[in-house]
DNA sequence: ACATTAATGGCACTCAGCGCCACAATGCAA
DNA sequence: TTGCATTGTGGCGCTGAGTGCCATTAATGT
């Protein structure tokens, strides 16, 4: 779908003038210096060096575009749920890879947290989001439903689905709010406090 | 804020050419028969017998259209909340607050049922609908950080707002596929399946 | 050279949303 | 009755996202 989603196979054809990568590190340092909103695609494509209507082609829309590539990280999320050990219980299994695929490289650019913080202070991304969090959300809800031999319709899948969908952005949250805590610990903090919350 | 957000204290001044009621009826109308992304506003506006511009002073976006006055039930969710009595778990308030709140009257205009369907299989609606989710999760937070002391920025609070709406979702997508259940059967299995999720 | 392939980017269009402002329709006061 | 303050209407014109169309460009392969 997207341009680079496959790996090039041919080089057949006139090269691209511009990356994803690219296009999302000058589009950042334009978000981050005059805001969100107040960046149109044509002061990115600008930045860029690039025609506006290129910019279309590599992102769906400028909502897009703070997410990255995230589809390409969501196989990754797929494997590690996969890999779960089969004798630990299904909460435990799911919370251990929300945990590890929430590990991110600490060299990602942008970094990881400027990016969370953009899109979860920008009303507008966080409206859009919506639509990432389903894709998030299916992977777990496939997973769930392969472990108890129901269907991806099913009421418990999609429950927990949405259950841990909000426990990570309760953690993420407080990720942004509090630096001195890791993810990690975070999302463990977020199980525990629905723990007790049911009793 | 909206026009009719208070009741209309004077009389004074040129009166109103429409209603929400009314440009809500119009637009769902248009929207069930050709759907939510094939109607202008212009198309509403003439439905309507208005201004495209008036429409702007009723609803701040197209998107805010099937919502009605969503703003106005969550005063009434506040008070639900509030009435739940001191003695029962944290958790049953909150459920049980959830439920009444969703028992909707029957003769809601659009009904309930059809409103929720535009709004959960319709992409840009879902999008948008996140910004009302995070009002029904701030009314949440509050009740639950005044009931256990905390503060509205805490994590527990946060976290119930959030695990909440996840199960209030899950319910909700359920109704719209199985028309057998009740939304409050429904809101209860969500809970039933989180406690066996949970172990 | 020349065909093929694949990307670019300009142009023109639709539509949401907004600022501005002249104007219309009401109540009230003189 | 006349004027005035008040309040909503709606037209105009603009910005900016997103899209379809298509000529152009830059590469490869024969």
């Amino acid at each position: 779908m997207t341009p680079e989603s496959a790996p090039p196979r041919t080089t057949v054809g006139r090269p691209g003038a511009t990356s994803h990568a690219e296009i999302e590190q000058a589009a950042f340092d334009l978000f981050t210096d005059r805001g969100f909103d107040q960046t149109t695609m044509g002061d990115i494509a600008d930045a860029v060096g690039v025609g506006r209507r290129t910019l279309f082609r590599y992102f769906p829309s400028k909502n897009d575009i703070p997410w990255g590539q995230f589809d390409r990280t969501l196989e990754a999320f797929r494997l590690i749920l996969d890999q779960a050990p089969r004798d630990i219980a299904l909460h435990e299994a799911v919370h251990r890879s929300v945990v590890t695929f929430n590990a991110f490289p600490d060299d990602a650019r942008p970094p990881h947290r400027d990016r969370m913080r953009l899109i979860l202070s920008t009303p507008s991304l966080q409206a859009h989001s919506v639509l990432r969090y389903a894709d998030w959300r299916r992977v777990i809800v496939e997973f769930v439903a392969r472990r108890t031999g129901q269907d991806p319709t099913d009421a418990l899948p999609r429950t927990v689905g949405h259950v841990s969908l909000a426990l990570a952005l309760s953690a993420y949250e407080s990720w942004l709010e509090q630096q001195s805590s890791s993810i990690t610990t975070l999302l463990d903090e977020a199980m525990a406090e629905l723990r007790w919350y049911l009793k």
